[in-house]
DNA sequence: ATGGGATTGTGAAAATAATCACAAGGGAGA
DNA sequence: TCTCCCTTGTGATTATTTTCACAATCCCAT
């Protein structure tokens, strides 16, 4: 991290999606005060972590009260970049393409899907939502016309590799993969990956060493 | 942890499946050989990382050689508790119910969606791959009849808490989560949280710091 | 205006994880 | 069999993360 910024701590940052969730939903319920012992019940996480967490951003609650919920909100969408909408491209029209894209849980925080894209031409038509699915050929043009930074892997795994390299081409400057990867791509951009499968043999492992 | 067994770190066990991919990768292609910097590239982590980790299950390898692919995947597969197959209940028959139930990458992993389920009439039907859609209050029954030992829960966040009581009820084991929700279950149910917003949010935050 | 109860903010300590660096083998060819 | 080369396995070191514990201090009731 060669910024001009304080880094801060990985395991923190990791975090911080926990919060902005957990504070939407109060903001939501008109809550105006919380402390971090009622969080953490709520997220799993200890109150000392969450307070930890926060100090890096300087004081941002009230002694004796907790935190106000509108500005710790208000700081949060900051820190995690979400004062700024983003719109992202959906590459693969498959089921888990399609399934994203009709996801109403990423317009919520800020990030909206403006295509999708295929090579199969059967997919070429208009998709949920009134959301277009384009062939791939035009990923980059459509990316200028339609503003998207983050393009969304969901291609079949032998060809992640390659659409991964087109979509750099087109100046994406971020991928979310979802394919079982691991891409090979210049090291400013930024990728993301999403590894479903991970989560459920971690699951089974857990299993297996509780009951066999 | 208050098994008998020894715990190994935490941050091991959730490479574990990592490994477990490349080695079936390896297989297919009938590598019989590799070394842990092959693995490295190949997953993104270190190699001194990957032979600290195995070096918990005793000596994996061969000096001078690397580690025997066949082998290695058998004690991974035991490690994971993948010598066993299990069987999935998808609770949910939505969007990221059904992408989920067609995923082949599961059963690739020795994991198999074996029904669906869902309390919208209009989904009680067969489904893609011969899967049939049960009504919810068939849980129990077909658990039993199935043998399934998973509940994946793919239903709206407001119902994810009740649902995930019934598949405590149902004496299922253990719970794979998709709805943005804590669950409150009993401690002996394991459960996997599986929450997509805090990758895309996490990547979000990343392109604010890098690009504003 | 004062005191009591509550909750933050944070150094210090403890726990966990990653990296380093190299001795200890094992394999293959002469 | 001997030697050279390669890669593992692992103590020691360093880095990161979590937990602890309590002083600081803010709110509110009186
Ligand atoms: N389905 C799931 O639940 C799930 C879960 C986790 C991960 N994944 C991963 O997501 C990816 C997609 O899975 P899926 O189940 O949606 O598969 P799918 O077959 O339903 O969809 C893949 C789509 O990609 C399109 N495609 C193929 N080659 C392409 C290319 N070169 N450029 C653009 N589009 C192309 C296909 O036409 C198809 O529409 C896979 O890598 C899979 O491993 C899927
Ligand atoms: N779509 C995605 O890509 C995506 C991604 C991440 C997380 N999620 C989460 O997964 C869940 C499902 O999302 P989705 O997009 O598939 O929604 P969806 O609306 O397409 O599917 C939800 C399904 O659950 C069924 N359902 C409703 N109440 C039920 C109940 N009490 N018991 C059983 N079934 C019930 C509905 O009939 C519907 O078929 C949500 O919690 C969502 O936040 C979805």
């Amino acid at each position: 991290m060669a910024d001009g910024l304080i880094a801060f701590p990985k395991a923190t940052i990791s975090r911080f999606p926990l919060y902005f969730r957990v504070l939407t939903d109060y903001n939501h319920q008109d809550i105006a005060l919380v402390s971090s012992e009622e969080m953490a019940q709520k997220i799993g996480v200890t109150s000392s972590q969450i307070r930890k967490d926060f100090s890096y951003f300087g004081s941002l609650g009230i002694r004796g009260a907790g935190y106000d919920v509108t500005y710790l909100l208000d700081m949060i969408k900051e820190i995690l970049g979400m004062d700024k909408k983003r719109r992202l491209a959906v590459i693969g029209a498959g089921k888990l393409g399609m399934a994203l894209a009709g996801y109403s849980g990423l317009k919520q925080h800020g990030l909206e899907v403006a295509a999708l894209f295929d090579t199969d031409r059967r997919k070429w038509a208009q998709g949920p939502g009134g959301l277009t699915v384009f062939p791939l050929t035009e990923l980059a043009e459509q990316k200028e016309k339609l503003g998207m930074e983050i393009a969304v892997l969901t291609v079949p795994a032998v060809v992640a590799q390659t659409v991964a390299e087109l979509a750099v081409k087109s100046e994406f400057k971020a991928i979310w993969n979802f394919a079982p990867v691991r891409l090979k791509v210049p090291s400013n951009i930024i990728v993301q990956y999403e590894d479903l499968v991970v989560g459920i043999l971690t699951l089974s492992h857990h299993l297996a060493r509780k009951f066999g």
